[in-house]
DNA sequence: CTGATGTCCGACCGAACCAGTCCAGTTTAC
DNA sequence: GTAAACTGGACTGGTTCGGTCGGACATCAG
């Protein structure tokens, strides 16, 4: 359906909560669920993930917690969603990966791939520090080479 | 994953089947199913949801089969994937919908769903007709029409 | 007109995946 | 040493998706 996971979801609404300007850098996995009523496990799991990534460097410990491993501006959204659920692929089959049944006979995958492309550059044309922004500056830069309708 | 769904992908397979000015404008389920190696069953589940979004016409009896309800250029990828997965949505609540229980303490919506706005633009300006065009200069056109696995 | 054939149609079922939970272990601060 | 926090694995329940079945309908032969 072409929509994204529910830990994608939190690992956005986490990472903008790091990434705002505020008194402290980090935040517990506990202080987050709760500022938004999240499962804290699961939360837990997300925020992990983001760290095996490299997207959060983490701090073991009772005075640990959690913090951008790098700036705000340097982490895109398709970084959050490749470290949460793989690689991002629209179609079963990429150019690594031949894996599907009608691999041989499908006619439809070069256009498929071109569309991905285009997503996938529209998302990493957002990163977490737009995202902490309230008021939406950025003026649609959509690559419109490839559009032809 | 941000992944479309194999019914989709039948559905784009199908309609530019259909969509390739060739002798014949339709086609049986059947046919379609032997030509690509998919489950005809399930193809022809696809089918009919496609003909209940209105972007196929069917008829029935002994020489039946499905045909365009317009003109080629006139159906996008997005109408595609909503007539069969129902409307297109990356996150779990919209304008119309607020049933996620984050909603009120939610601070990326809306960047969010600029970002669906960007992705639904690059999918309706790719229209199934452009499908059909072959980029590559056929490494395996087949002839359709005399197709038998 | 009537039966046979081939097609579309709608309901049904099993399996995979995802969200969510639990628990034992390790690290660090006080 | 104890408490608070991260780490990692295994387990479970539910929803969705892929796949299957029998019935309804339109055409054609005779």
């Amino acid at each position: 359906m072409l929509r994204l996971s529910k830990k994608a979801d939190y690992a956005l609404l986490a990472l903008r909560h790091l990434a705002v300007p505020g008194p402290r850098a980090t935040a517990s996995a506990r202080e987050l669920a709760e500022s938004y009523d999240l499962p804290p496990e699961l939360l837990a799991k997300v925020l992990q993930q983001l760290v095996r990534g490299g997207l959060l460097s983490s701090q073991q410990g009772i005075r640990g917690g959690y913090g951008l491993a790098r700036p705000a501006a340097e982490i895109t959204v398709v970084d959050v969603i490749e470290a949460i659920d793989g690689p991002m692929t629209v179609t079963a089959c990429s150019e690594s990966d031949h894996s599907c049944d009608q691999y041989t006979k499908c006619n439809i995958r070069d256009p498929l791939w071109k569309l991905k492309d285009r997503i996938v550059a529209a998302l990493s044309a957002t990163t977490v520090a737009e995202l902490a922004i309230d008021l939406v500056p950025a003026p649609e830069s959509i690559p419109v080479s490839l559009v032809r309708r």
